[in-house]
RNA sequence: GGAGAGGUGGGUGAGUGGCUGAAACCACCAGUUUGCUAAACUGGCGUGCCGGUAACGGUACCGGGGGUUCGAAUCCCCCUCUCUCCGCCA
């Protein structure tokens, strides 16, 4: 959520830099300042007439203190006329607050400067491209039927056990997960993120939190009887930790890296593109999570995309770093860089990371703030990424790694699996 | 699932109608003293919103919502969460 301070003062910023995710807010944001104007006007009213009553309701205590009964009770007669005009007065305030809160909710994230225009994920710029797709030979399979024939991965069970989206994964291919976990968090603790293992369920106020809530309700599993939802990402419960916290400036930042299970309903996404690995209800996934001094938010960014590269470099999969565009750019991002593998057999490239810095932008929701030298709270900024999400990872692995004989596994991960090479069948 | 207790500032915790935005202690910050550290002493120390260049002033907030009252952390109602005991269970 935008604060509404921040769009007083850069109201053509705003409405100028959301042009790029082909936005006119011109007419949201008028709003949000007229509504902001009311509610201000309101409660400066409001406080008048209550600092009336609470003052007079000083004097009625002071004369029955006193004996006088008489012009106490005289007194009353002001209070009551009070009482009344400020119900009305109080009623209109939540009103309006309401109402800005409202509009607020509509208002994305503010792109930063460096977001390229675009619509869709056509625009999206390519930042760099590394590696080469390697030539497959003839017969080459795509993983689907690469994890059924070796035995990896039984979709069909998984839907007799659940439904479409959530695999089975058996044998070699259920010690693949385990051994991509533990690289996964081998590499981030290695960086200085705290290994956090954290709920896989969150109540109401942390969905609200990180945003999921009220936008996206629909798109998480909810468990009703109880009001909780399964976790999306890890970046739900983790970021929530700092939820309604004030930080000392001298303890940003915080870093933490968590594994969890990410379940997803993808409501309406049943087509083509949801084969084997590529899109599933549930997936496992390494998250790294930054709580930055807004000062250092853009840098540590960039440090984020730079660690997961190492990640794929050690994984030995070509890929490319997209600069999403204003149209591809999620409502809560502020510059968001995608890292998609590629995937040979499939011939095309598949997103295994997403790494956004949000600025204050969930901070805001979260109240999550710090002190700064002059003992002032701000907001802090956070970001996040994927490090990364298995299932398109696995993928690119069992695809670009097949050879007549079996799949190669790249000697990083073979440290973790005690395997460098699955036999054909 | 049954029974009970309780949610107060960063923490512990006092506070049953006005003198309480809130005692005390701890933590924290600044200073004094000491050769350094520690101890001791002095002072400071919640958040949001509104007004103000600022100093500061106003207002709201003692889990959330509503009510009683001139006046509510304190009384009443509803909700919610936590803890303890019993039951069940990994």
């Amino acid at each position: 959520m935008l604060q509404i301070q921040f769009i007083r003062d850069n109201k053509d910023l705003v409405i100028e830099r959301l042009k790029k995710r082909n936005l006119d807010a011109t007419e949201l944001v008028n709003q949000a300042l007229e509504v902001d104007q009311k509610r201000k006007n309101t409660q400066k009213q409001l406080d008048e007439q209550l600092a009336e009553a609470n003052s007079i309701a000083k004097e009625i205590g002071a004369l029955f203190k006193a004996g006088n009964v008489e012009e106490a009770n005289a007194k009353k007669v002001r209070t009551a006329e009070l009482k009344e005009a400020n119900k009305t007065l109080q009623a209109q305030m939540n009103q309006v607050d309401e109402e800005l809160l409202q509009i607020l909710y509509q208002l994305p994230n503010v792109p930063h400067e460096s977001v390229p225009a675009g619509a869709t994920d056509a625009d999206n710029e390519v930042v760099e491209e590394i590696g080469t797709a390697p030539t497959l030979h003839d017969g080459a399979q795509p993983h689907w039927e690469l994890a059924k024939e070796y035995g990896l991965i039984d979709f069909e069970t998984g839907v007799k056990i659940s439904g479409a989206g959530f695999p089975l994964y058996t044998g070699k291919g259920a010690r693949l997960q385990r051994a991509l976990i533990n690289f996964f968090l081998d590499n981030a603790t290695a960086q200085g993120y705290v290994e956090t293992m954290p709920p896989h369920v969150v109540n109401e106020a942390s969905g609200y939190g990180t945003g999921q809530l009220p936008d996206k309700e629909g798109q998480m599993y909810h468990a009703t009887a109880d009001d909780l939802y399964l976790i999306p990402t890890a970046e739900v419960p983790i970021t929530n930790i700092y939820r309604d916290t004030i930080l000392k400036e001298n303890e940003l930042p915080k870093k933490h890296t968590g594994y969890t299970p990410c379940f997803r309903r993808e409501a309406g996404s049943y087509g083509k593109d949801v084969r084997g690995l590529n899109r599933l209800h549930q997936f496992d996934k390494v998250e790294i999570v930054h709580v930055s001094h807004p000062s250092k938010s853009y840098e540590t960014l960039d440090n984020m995309v730079a660690y997961v590269k190492t990640l794929l470099d050690k994984l030995e999969l070509p890929y490319r770093v997209l600069r999403l565009c204003g149209g591809d750019l999620g409502f809560t991002s502020a510059l968001t860089f995608d890292m998609e593998v590629y995937s040979a057999a499939q011939e095309k490239w598949l997103e295994v990371s997403s790494i956004s810095n949000f600025e204050t932008f969930q901070a805001n929701r979260l109240k999550c703030r710090y002190r700064d030298e002059n003992k002032k709270t701000q907001l802090v900024h956070t970001l996040n990424g994927s490090a990364l999400a298995f299932p398109r990872v696995l993928a690119a692995l069992l695809e670009n790694n097949q050879t007549e004989n079996g799949i190669r596994i790249p000697a990083a991960l073979a440290e973790y699996t005690g395997f460098d090479f699955i036999e054909k069948p």
